[in-house]
DNA sequence: TGTACATCAGTGAACGCGCGTTCACTGATGTAC
DNA sequence: TGTACATCAGTGAACGCGCGTTCACTGATGTAC
């Protein structure tokens, strides 16, 4: 009589020939999922990843090179999303600076729903992060470069006041990182709604730009 | 023949009855150094600090709780500092956004030194906060009072736009926060000076905060 | 002046924990002949 | 159609680690009589 019972997690059917990467993607998928769930970071540990899937915690290491690079596997595949989000927030709009106040919207929204991604990505200590999160690869990440070409449009149309548009968009990404990283890590402190508060900011955005004195 | 060395770390004689105040201030120092010498919150074991001062592990907990009570004990001693910073800072300047200025500067300058601390009083996980840190403690805490006193005054003068002073106050402490906090976790991103960045930031802030349209 | 005793500042040894990672291996699956 | 063999997807057991915390204790110091 075969035990009916599997205590040591989900059954798991081995992957035919070829098919090696399907363990890759449940990986992922069990990693993600722990993490949402828990909320922490240190929730995420090879063992509990494995056990997780229904495979052995060596298995691991048949795709990933250690467990930091399993963590920022799962946080690309958000960075995706957020990026796309921005876009999604931007496309319906065409002046310049309203496209760049949906992106920033966007941008706190995708911060607040995925909390424990953002921290991994933007609030952990640079030597946890891989090399290609630093340098080029978070130009990227943070979504930074189209807000430089609407910058630049804007300048160019005259909308706003000439200024280094790459240098401007650096602090913007300052200023809505502080009010997304902020509400995450004092989320009992009594902010004003995610709204209230982004309008404010926004404003004083709005009003640094504007052409005159 | 005695032992010459001492391998399990500098001899320390013990306090005399009714000095055992004596240990918890060297334990808060020898916290204090490893925090600063490694930069790293997790090299501040219990284990670690025992052994920097001289004494066992168990010795800790004759006077803190448990290693979290330490590490903010550690870090309060810390903010007493910076709001003596921003105080000073503000001391000789008389016009209220002007002091703002300062005290926003001295605030940037405190993270950028004690970059380890500020990330724990900033930046950890809430769930690691001590109690007293989270609520009414923080607003004391980030020297936001003062702010809001400042701003007050600067609107009963007319020098700026009515608002509420306590939500622009909590907008403001975002704002640097979000260019102490991305300085601090992305120092190879290529960030301008941090003069610069905050110039940029502020100038922003006094557009804002301009009266009419 | 001497001694029994309470107090206080620590100690020593151990608890149980979960972790990342390595290593030699197994057994099912496909392929070449 | 059959069989030896290479390959691939995993396994099992163990490594050594440092950690927070607990418990019963010791031995020096001061105090009361």
């Amino acid at each position: 009589m075969p035990a009916l019972t599997d205590p040591s997690g989900p059954r798991r059917t081995r992957a035919r020939r070829g098919e090696g990467d399907r363990l890759r993607e449940e990986i992922l998928g069990a990693a993600e999922a722990i993490l949402i769930e828990t909320n922490d970071e240190a929730a995420v540990s090879i063992r509990a990843v494995a056990s997780a899937v229904g495979v052995t915690p060596p298995s691991i290491y048949l795709h990933f090179a250690d467990r930091n690079a399993l963590l920022f596997a799962v946080c690309e595949r958000h960075i995706q999303q957020l990026e796309q989000a921005m876009e999604r927030a931007a496309a319906t709009e065409s002046d310049p600076i309203e496209r760049i106040h949906r992106r920033g919207w966007a941008y706190l929204e995708w911060a607040l729903s995925n909390p424990e991604h953002y921290r991994i990505i933007m609030m952990s200590r640079p030597d946890a992060t891989p090399d290609r999160f630093v340098d080029e690869r978070l130009v990227d990440t943070a979504g930074l470069m189209p807000v430089v070409a609407e910058l630049t449009a804007a300048m160019d149309a005259g909308a706003i006041r000439r200024d280094d548009p790459l240098e401007a968009t650096k602090v913007l990404w300052m200023l809505i990182h502080g009010v997304a990283s902020l509400l995450i890590s004092k989320p009992m402190f009594p902010f004003a709604s995610p709204e209230e508060v982004y309008e404010r900011m926004f404003s004083m955005v709005r009003a640094g730009f504007a052409i005159g004195r």
